[in-house]
DNA sequence: GTCTATATCGGGATAGAC
DNA sequence: GTCTATCCCGATATAGAC
């Protein structure tokens, strides 16, 4: 049954997640993945074709859904201002759901995108150009010195997804003084505030 | 010699970091790392003891090396907004000093940091302990609102490091438009301007 | 589509000579 | 301190039955 198959799909995807943003593409082994999905191995080869396949395919979901959302941000309008922290709060949400993305993300990254395909850097590339036309428009009201979109989006993605992706190593140290108890709330209203100050023309 | 015996694990421990800021702790291998060193793989045993311990090696110079720049940026006093600039810079040249490590910090953490022992701890937390007293500083002086020293440091670890670490992928995507061009310079002046306003008491 | 069994190989680690 | 040769396990991938 198709059902079943895709069941089995979907159970696979999660449990690769789960592997590879705890462990890494080369650390993750395909064993445990079937393991954790209650899926046999050969099962993964049958649908996904190889390791990297299926890791490819958690990518591209993510950076669709990435473009989707900052779409949508765009479409429904407002000041760049407002554009931008819902900018903020589109890309956090995008990884609040998919809890074992912002790991993947920051190891792909130091992978120097061993794995970044034309498809998902075509989705990157939209999001950095939606984000250059709301900067464009916040210069062309006067509210917004120039800035490299690339600079802003570091702004917003570096701190989020380090912060994300520091769950587990977060919890390891809970019980310091200036313990990182942070709620993810507290953090996206953070970063709205660091980045459009770092936007802002000055008035003083 | 000495001489020679010192030149050689220095070469092993500069050979491993390109190694494992490429492709990991799992990735790396070690017959690579001794191959880039010059050196042969039996001496990395008996030097480093095994794999970790010569990753552990690279973890404690550099966060020895950052709590040991905080230090000297809070021992130079001035105004607290002042402080929290010499703060991203100091973080920023102690990145830049260490061209592979950023990389291998973005994947330390994604690992749920585990292969950070006491010592990295300890001077971590000390990094986090002097910027909460700055920010302290700040708010007692009437011009910065109370934040979560973690909070803060996201905002300022976060983009410098993924920018840092994205070296390899901004050069493969450097042609398109709205390119990745940006100056390590540029950067840590846009991460002072945001995290300054991140934390600055609004006076509208 | 789902399973078991296995081919095959790469890599961490060490023994032991010099 | 430095080298060669090797042990040995674990991991990707596939063959082939059902």
């Amino acid at each position: 049954m198709a059902r079943n198959a895709d069941a089995s799909r979907a159970r696979i995807r999660a449990s690769a997640a789960t592997e590879f943003a705890a462990r890494g593409f080369d650390g993750a082994t395909v064993d445990r993945i079937a393991l954790k999905a209650r899926a046999n191995k050969a099962m993964i080869y049958y649908h996904f074709k190889s390791k990297a396949g299926l890791y490819n395919a958690i990518l591209h979901d993510t950076f669709a859904a990435m473009a989707d959302a900052v779409r949508a941000v765009r479409e429904s309008g407002g000041a760049p201002e407002a554009q931008l922290a819902a900018y903020v709060e589109a890309i956090a949400r995008v990884g609040a759901e998919r809890p074992h993305f912002p790991a993947i993300w920051l190891r792909e990254v130091a992978e120097g995108g061993r794995h970044v395909d034309v498809t998902v850097a075509g989705h990157f590339r939209e999001v950095l150009t939606l984000l250059g036309h709301i900067l464009a428009e916040g210069v062309a009201a006067g509210t917004m010195r120039p800035a490299h979109p690339f600079l802003v989006q570091m702004g917003v993605v570096g701190p989020l997804t380090l912060f994300m992706a520091s769950r587990p190593l977060r919890a390891r140290f809970a019980h310091l003084p200036h313990g990182p108890d942070v709620s993810i709330d507290a953090v996206v209203r953070h970063v709205q505030t660091m980045v459009l100050g770092g936007v802002a023309r000055q008035t003083t």
